[in-house]
DNA sequence: TCATTGTTGTTTGTATACATTATACATGGA
DNA sequence: TCCATGTATAATGTATACAAACAACAATGA
């Protein structure tokens, strides 16, 4: 259990090293919510000393990670219901307009790579490989921040975007919206190739909606249990 | 020149009282773009270690205010034009989400509020004290974001505006322009207490296009000296 | 038995010491 | 003069040491 480690490959300051590790230990549930992270354990576990712990905290404090008890540490913040909606009602609103500026901003080279990336995911689908097909959405969404040429936009989905991890594979894993999703993805390429900024954003819409009854689906679960 | 200082008032953890007061002087232009921020001399400067000090600039650095270089610690993060004009784009979707939201889930007891918030911006005008209209205009919007009852909503826009502090001033002061302001102001209040999200929701916009007209304007000014 | 207080251990908060690296400047040679 | 190299200095990166606060639990008294 709880058996992260470090990833040695990455040349970067030891704190960052640590921010990324614990980062993808949150969202990915090693670390679970409500879970205390205590200083010295981190960096016996992690091999290093308390201070680039304490600055990678610092760091997932800002963005919401973990919330700090005075004098008694950090802890992994809990997500609910409530806050889910509220960082998706937030998403949904920028992924619309993140197609929205696309529709108007991309430039060529983007409308190839935003086809491969559309093709490259209904082929994922098809191989029902859960993480690559994460990958690949993932992908197919990047390029469409980037088209936007608005990195501020780019960093603040992102982060939304993350805050969700946990529950990526709620709905990537169901087979059955498998279709749909597909279609979606497929509305909103062709969306912003014409350059139909209605029908991109509608689409753009409709797939958070989906996704979120997918996630507060499986929130509503893990609470019962 | 240079001369913040610590506000001992609070009654935090030095790297917050720290970070405060390093993002204010930021803001508030006391630290200027490009300027190093060097620990030891910070840690001197407000008398404390250089531990909060860093575990400070963790936090600025997250937020986006400084950039650090490895190695050669961080600085005070340039503003341009086109980061400017990102953040607006931003911003501008989410006030205009939040009126919108607002509209929908406004209190009683809120309606009130903002009643008089729009009243006290209008007597604050009369005024002339930059500093007071300032207040009065953040206090106004406060409201607003707090009636759509979305806490990350609130967070983002508060940050995204915060960002622009520094040119708050300038089409605060400009008194040609406080009649505009008043009835923009005017036209969001009454189409949220008349729950008519189109309405307020055009008011928002206008509201962020002439805010940024005012202050694209003046870096281009700052940017010929 | 219960409440209060004392004590001990653990953890965070802060300061400082040590290691490493980048930069600047000087020195020497072509 | 110009370039290269070496050395010194100063800053960051990391580790550790010390202080203060909190929590748990035991002991004591009513």
């Amino acid at each position: 259990m709880n058996d992260f480690q470090i990833d040695m490959d990455e040349f970067l300051p030891l704190r960052d090293v640590v921010f990324n590790t614990l980062r993808k230990a949150i969202l990915t549930g090693q670390l679970r919510p409500g879970e205390r992270l205590m200083e010295v354990h981190l960096a016996n576990k992690l091999g290093v000393s308390r201070t680039p712990i304490r600055e990678a905290i610092r760091k997932l404090e800002l963005e919401g990670l973990v919330i700090m008890i005075p004098r008694r540490g950090a802890e992994v913040a809990q997500i609910t219901e409530k806050s889910l909606k509220d960082v998706l009602e937030v998403r949904k609103t920028l992924d619309v307009l993140s197609v929205e500026l696309a529709c108007e901003r991309i430039s060529e080279e983007e409308k190839k790579q935003l086809k491969e990336a559309c093709e490259e995911f209904e082929k994922a689908t098809r191989g029902k490989d859960a993480s690559v097909i994460a990958k690949a959405d993932v992908k197919l969404h990047d390029i469409i921040v980037d088209a936007t040429g608005n990195q501020r936009l780019k960093q603040l989905v992102n982060n939304l975007s993350e805050q969700m991890y946990r529950y990526r594979f709620v709905y990537i894993k169901d087979e059955s919206q498998h279709e749909k999703l597909i279609a979606e993805h497929r509305e909103i390429y062709e969306g912003i190739l014409a350059g139909d900024k209605q029908r991109a954003a509608k689409a753009a819409g409709t797939h958070i909606d989906n996704q979120e009854k997918s996630i507060i689906s499986q929130i509503r679960l893990e609470k019962k249990r």
